[in-house]
Formats: C-alpha cells, structure tokens, sequence
DNA sequence: AAAATAATTGTATGATAAACACTAAATATG
DNA sequence: CATATTTAGTGTTTATCATACAATTATTTT
C-alpha cells in the first residue's frame, strides 16, 4: 500500500514517573542517562517505541528492562510533543505514570540498575521537559487518588492503618483525623482486617490490613474523596 | 549533533472528537475522508504533526483548517499507538477532544467544510481506531464534567436552566429534580442571571443567564457533582 | 510496678444531598 | 374575553455524610 509521502516521521519515546512511598514520603525512581546527548545527568525511565510494539508495550519493555519492576500500576499521562524538547532530533515522549512498592525493589535496584529513589520534594533537575512530566505526574496522582484507591498500589500486600494514613497524608501533605479515616477507609469495604500485627513500629502494634481485591476492582471507581480542599488541585 | 541512529521514526498524527450539543443531544461532528486508505469513509478530524510545530499547534491547526472552529475548549485525550492501526504506515495519533457550541457553526460547517454532526447515540462506523477514540471521549467528558464545570462550552454565551439542566440530563443519560438542579447550579456563583427572557422554548419563557467568567475560571477545579451513580462511570 | 508509646474506638453537630408538588407567567384556543 | 395549555420557577423536610473532638487499651521499656 502506498505510503503518506510528504510528511515528517518522527521519533516516538515513553518516559516513565516511577512513583514509590517508603513510609515517610513520596518518591521517585530516576537514572543517570547512560548515552548522549545529557549523558550521566538525572532523567526519567524512557526509551524508544519499538517497530512492532505498541506505546503500552513499549512502557511495560522499558520499565523492565531499566528498572526490573513489571506487573505494577501503569498509567499513560500525557504526550509531550514540542519539536524542540530534544535538541538531537524531533522526539514525541508518550510519558506514563507507575505506582509501586518501593521496599520490594529497593535494593535490586540501586545494585542492578543503579537507579536512585528521590524524594518528591527534592529531587536533582532533569533532562528536556521531564521535570515538567514529574509535575504533571504529581498532579494527576493527587487527583486521582482523591477519587479513586490508587494509593494501595504504593503500600505493601499487608499494610496497617497507620502506615496508609501516613501515605494519604503526605500524598495530600496534610494531616487527617485518626478516628475520622479509619471510619471512612473502613466503609469502603475494600479491607479485610488480618489477626497479624505490625510490631515495627510502635509497641502495642498495629494490626495488617490487605485488600478486598475483588471489591477493589469493583468499587474502584468509586472510592472517597480524602482531599482537605480540592479547590487548590489542578488536573 | 548526532541523531540516534537505529531507531524507527513514526508519523504522528493528530485526531478530534468534536462535541456539540443541539439542545436535545449530544452530537459530534465528523467528516468523509479525503484521500486513501478508506477514501470516503466517515473519519474524525485528523491530519499529521508538521515539521515546525507542537502537537498542541497541530490540534488547533487542524480544528480550524477542517472546519474553521478554533478558540474553543479542546484537550488532550489520549495517544494511540497500536503498530497496526493505520495499515498504511505506523501512525501514532495522539487523540483530543473539542467542545463547542454547535449553532455557531452548523451552517458554516455543513456547507464549506462538508463536516456532519451526528448523535453520539448512533453515528456511523468510522475508520482505523476512531471508534474506540469516541468511545474513550465520551467517558472522558462524563467523568470530567462531573466535576469541572466544562459542559458551559457546549452552550451559547446566553443560556437558560432548562437548557443547562437538559445538557447535563443528556450527557448522563438521567432525569434530575429541577429545584434541586437549580439551588445546586445557582450556589456554584457562576452564572448570572440576566433581564432578558427566552422564548422560543415556551409560552412563559426562561430567563437567560450567562457565565460569571472570573469565578468560571476561579472555580474551574472544584464544581458539582451530577453524576447520579458514579460506580457506573469509567475514566 | 510504673511509665512511655502508639493504636484503637464513639458521639454530637453541622453541612450537604435528596425527595417531593404547587404556583406563576405567558400564549393559544374556543 | 375567558379558559385551557404549557413550561418556568420556587421551599421545606428528611436523610445522609463529613467534621470536630479525647479517652482508653495494649504492649514494651525502665
């Protein structure tokens, strides 16, 4: 079949926010860029859609072939096309967004990948526009979890009150009232209560909780809304 | 500088869902294909990226050259980028959706730019992917204008309550209680109620009201929720 | 045995959503 | 000109949900 002549072919990149939660804050996972142009300086997981893979595919591929990680929560974001965003040559980057448990991968990654968590708050300028694609991303999750229970994807199969709390609150950076969450969180349905406690972190432990994972994929459009003030949001 | 040799370079194509409303339905305008494949077959506003410009300045450059609409709400959807959706030459097409007022183009549309408005409850096959496009828009508004009052860019700069509550029954496919719709709508402080009347709907006539644009754009994030049972909706 | 630490739990109040039906205004008709 | 017709406009009650707020329990450490 004849081609479209006449027309510009274009590079087409995926590029990829890693987000993990350790406990305390949020993070995300960047690597030093091992070819030029911006060689060794901090950049998103990304690389080139293949011939005969799809943009989904090709986010799955690079996830782990960079990082290892596969099997996560992964979300497309946003195509950033200005045609000067990578000075080399015309590059359009379908960016994606990943949630995952940042304690199963930490020491396989810092050793295999040399791959760095930061923290969300501080982390070393990118390369191009990715420091545009992580504040994109951060915003979309903040969004997205107000509505939906995406944050699990973050925590660990057992998980305790507290420590989701701990993640609401510094996704949101606020505090919630104890009794106030537990009621809600619990109304959901989405949680079973194990007879296991956490003893890490406090004396009296906390009991493990898991997901309903069936009512979570039913209920997961409709989930809470754990936003203090939504009118300071953006999509 | 040096390109990065070895990779496959794509054609990206930009594509519209453009939604209109009537007063009684949502529609969405679409036009026969000008060239091959799939000459003559109904096909959403599309074309490719050129050289010189941002996806964003190709999305708007194509909205006004197939029909002459540009300066109204229009976002990114989407990109998609299966290897095989345009069996011609791998395309990726990074897919928006446009709101406008439909009667401020119906006659210019029609006739200079040979585009059709059809309801969204039944248009006809369109071409490659397109249909998943449209499918994928329409969850996209429904999920959106539940929260940001987005479906305002459907209507006339004037516009009555019976006409906006209309609008949201069609786009959710439900009935709502007039008295409830018009405290909730009224206690957002965007609209203002204007002298005149219209009467072309009824004997009585309706007030018009037109939006207040500095709290339409100060409220833009934080809005009303319509949505009768959002466990149904899919983002 | 007492102190320290973090987990767990309930109630009262205010705000918001939902259910529900009549009156008002204008035109059309006999 | 009186009456009928049509759609616009409006309030109250009730139920549900969100918020504010503090004491007790379990366990370990000293």
């Amino acid at each position: 079949m004849q081609k479209y002549s006449k027309q510009t072919r274009v590079l087409l990149a995926v590029d990829c926010i890693i987000f993990g939660f350790d406990g305390d804050e949020l993070k995300i996972l960047l690597i030093k860029r091992a070819f030029n142009p911006e060689k060794g300086n901090w950049s998103l997981m990304g690389g080139f859609v293949q011939t005969d893979e799809s943009v989904d595919q090709a986010a799955n591929r690079i996830l782990k072939d960079l990082t290892g990680i596969e099997g996560v929560y992964l979300e497309q974001l946003y195509t950033f096309g200005d045609p000067h965003r990578d000075p080399t040559e015309r590059t359009a980057s379908v960016c994606h967004f990943a949630l995952v448990d940042l304690n199963k991968y930490e020491a396989q990654l810092s050793n295999d990948y040399h791959a760095e968590w930061f923290p969300l708050k501080r982390f070393p300028k990118l390369i191009f526009d990715h420091n545009d694609m992580v504040e994109m991303a951060k915003k979309r999750i903040r969004y997205k979890a107000a509505f939906h229970p995406i944050l699990f994807e973050l925590l660990p199969d057992k998980f305790t009150l507290p420590q989701l709390q701990n993640l609401y609150e510094s996704v949101y950076n606020t505090t919630i009232d104890k009794r106030n969450f537990s009621k809600r969180v619990l109304a959901t349905g989405l949680l079973i209560k194990l007879t296991e406690k956490d003893k890490t972190g406090s004396k009296r432990g906390a009991f493990f909780y898991r997901l309903n994972t069936q009512n979570y994929y039913a209920k997961f459009q409709a989930f809470l809304n754990f936003i203090p003030n939504p009118d300071t949001l953006r999509y």
